[in-house]
DNA sequence: ACCCAAATTGACAACGGTTCTCACTTTATT
DNA sequence: AATAAAGTGAGAACCGTTGTCAATTTGGGT
């Protein structure tokens, strides 16, 4: 656990929102702290790895990371304006799922199910 | 219409699988055809804004493209091993996005929902 | 506290898919 | 056939991301 390390999982933690790695690697530099851009890539793309943090890429190619609270399965409802998120857990999506695969005869099958809308707020503003 | 844009559309009227940009250029090249890469985009990408071809991004960051039979919405089973693809209307999954949006105060509320397991060609093989 | 192997970091090059630029060619219209 | 508008090709540019490699830092053993 390096001081680099350490202060993006801090970072992290009261972000809530998806952030991209450059926005967070911003951020940490507007802060004072020492760290390159190559680094904030290799500790989300770990800490992505260990589940530590969620994954998510926007219409453009790049990826957007967040500190899930819930450890297990669970979808995002976007806020496509300012980023806010709802994270969602839903059974009927899974059993849809699960049921068309077999439907179909495909198994082994893992679903991207995200939702993105303009929150309360967003929609207050105009 | 140009010669290049109506080999194109007729590759994708007899491809049934997702394929890449470059894998389509390649498939031109292959049968004789003079075309460039870029125009490949480009045809591309103005028939998805024409709502002529379906857009999925893999786990990679290339686009496949694919020429869907039904023109309302539906969603895609794909088999992550050989790219056979299933088109899929579900009800249910609609009616639940609306559902989470409605109660989470968000509107304008789009989904983007994808199933890629292992079809029942691909798990014979093994 | 010190040594040292192993892991991490930073600066920058390289990469891959995609988009842009611009001169040239083709298409469609009159 | 003349001409304006649209499309094309070649290559540069772009952008997020990953690789390279020397230098630094970390953590365990003594």
């Amino acid at each position: 656990m390096t001081r680099q390390r350490s202060a993006l999982t801090a970072l992290l933690e009261q972000t809530p929102d998806f952030r991209s790695a450059q926005q967070l690697h911003e951020m940490l530099r507007g802060q004072g702290e020492a760290i390159s851009l190559a680094t904030v890539y290799r500790a989300l793309q770990a800490m992505a790895e260990e589940g530590e943090v969620d994954v998510l890429r926007g219409s453009d190619s790049e990826l957007r990371y967040r500190r899930c609270r819930r450890g297990e399965h669970h979808h995002h409802l976007v806020c496509r304006s300012c980023g806010h998120t709802v994270e969602v857990t839903e059974t009927v999506v899974e059993r849809w799922a699960a049921r068309t695969a077999r439907e179909h005869g495909f198994a082994a099958v893992s679903h991207a199910v995200e939702l993105s809308g303009l929150c309360a707020s967003c929609l207050d503003k105009t």
